[in-house]
DNA sequence: ATCGGTAATTCAATCGATCGATTGACTATC
DNA sequence: GATAGTCAATCGATCGATTGAATTACCGAT
């Protein structure tokens, strides 16, 4: 393991032993699954030291000393919040992913499909940084591991190097370029940016669209605006020169 | 005024004074100054409670004590950096700003200037955000401030909405839309976005393009893409159809 | 079915460390 | 001598973590 935290597998109860039955009101893993999204949520909005074990078992409705119970320690259940957020995002994109690629390593793909692709990977991020639910946390406790780097930078950034790669392969394909030229990871930016500035400037956002939170028409708004510019990058040649 | 922040005018040495006289090492404004770029660099990197007074007094090689000496409280020393930010920012692109709103206000413009003067604001922003020297602690100031609202978080806020506003009324005016109109303000957002990702993900970036920090030709390179990608909207129609 | 032992879980109280802030003495400058 | 500025020492508050007891759930023995 590449960060110093204490292996907690031992410290947990055994929920893979043979004479493990569900209790009826299983507390324990309720009480777990509660400090988690609360400290999802914590962690993103104030950080690794802004937020407050406190306040999150609050949050939470447990005790303080849960967290240490369920976790082992502070530092322990940020981890728990990381694998949990790359865990929770593989499963809602990885298969597109993964499809892609093999697509990609097969070759059988022209550009037309290759910007198919493409908007399916911006359409699928839309859903997994900008949908309801808890996803909105997901996207922020991402991008603040960018902003913010700490110990368990690691987890949260090898995955999203994976997508990134993708998204590479697909832009270069699109733009005859090759998949390492800086322009090619350039474009790839300048693309997830679009998304990823309404889950990082949310305040800004809602203001000018004048609303409290993202409504379904908002994503679709987003969604289009965000894939129509992936039609207008790339193979489609302009009419008429640009201005300047 | 709008925050709970105390006045501390009363507490800061009355620099206007007309008995005041620059002493010949000044050795306070120097202070204040590491103390207020030591702290726009933590609190942009680790938030506000992330940081602490002890290492920005440590990193501007001056002592605890000095912090409230000079601004009178944390709190205080906070609102002295996002003022300090905004003010930058406007003296590196408020005139650009003021001119084309004049501009816009007199009506003499076609959309091959519009088209123009948004290049022009983009440009500026890949100025003020991934520049060199501090440019780029203001722009993760800013976008800190957005993720995580704190008591001065009106002062950024009303900067920023002023810029969106100008690229709203420009980008209106390219797609023949309403200032008002959701889809020219996600269109703005989408725009800054491409920009804000290189300041928001740099850790990412960085690995991306495989250096330590930004030099001027990843700056041109980024401005090169994302003034692209203004031709490439409204105006200017597509050659052959959309895939999928 | 139910009782009792054991493990699982929760809880209030408390620890040492660190935080922002304060104090009063100290130095330098005019 | 008066003011501006710096500094080490220290304060109360809050933090993450620990403790030990109380409570709840589980399971084999009866």
């Amino acid at each position: 393991m590449t960060i110093g935290l204490r292996d907690d597998s031992a410290d947990v109860p055994l929920r893979g032993s043979r004479h493990y039955r569900r209790a009826q009101q299983d507390r324990g893993t309720e009480t777990r699954q509660r400090l988690l999204l609360a400290a999802l949520d914590a962690f993103g909005r104030y950080g690794f030291d802004g937020a407050s074990t406190r306040e999150i078992a609050r949050r939470a409705d447990a005790n303080l000393a849960a967290i240490v119970y369920h976790f082992g320690s502070k530092e322990a259940l940020h981890l728990a919040v990381a694998e949990y957020v790359v865990a929770q995002m593989r499963a809602k994109k990885g298969d597109l992913l993964i499809e892609i690629d093999a697509r990609l390593d097969a070759g059988d793909v022209d550009k037309a499909t290759v910007r198919r692709l493409l908007q399916r990977v911006v359409d699928i991020q839309v859903e997994t940084m900008l949908g309801d639910r808890e996803v909105d946390l997901w996207g922020r406790f991402l991008m603040r591991e960018q902003m913010e780097p700490s110990p368990v930078f690691d987890v949260t950034f090898s995955y999203m190097m994976q997508g990134h790669r993708t998204m590479r392969r697909l832009v270069a394909l699109l733009l005859d370029q090759r998949e390492d030229d800086p322009a090619v990871a350039v474009r790839v930016f300048t693309l997830l940016g679009q998304v990823v500035m309404f889950c990082v400037a949310q305040p800004m956002v809602m203001r000018s669209l004048g609303k409290q939170e993202f409504g379904m028409s908002d994503r679709e708004l987003i969604r289009r605006i965000a894939t129509e510019n992936i039609d207008r990058i790339g193979g489609v040649p302009l009419v008429g020169d640009a201005a300047g």
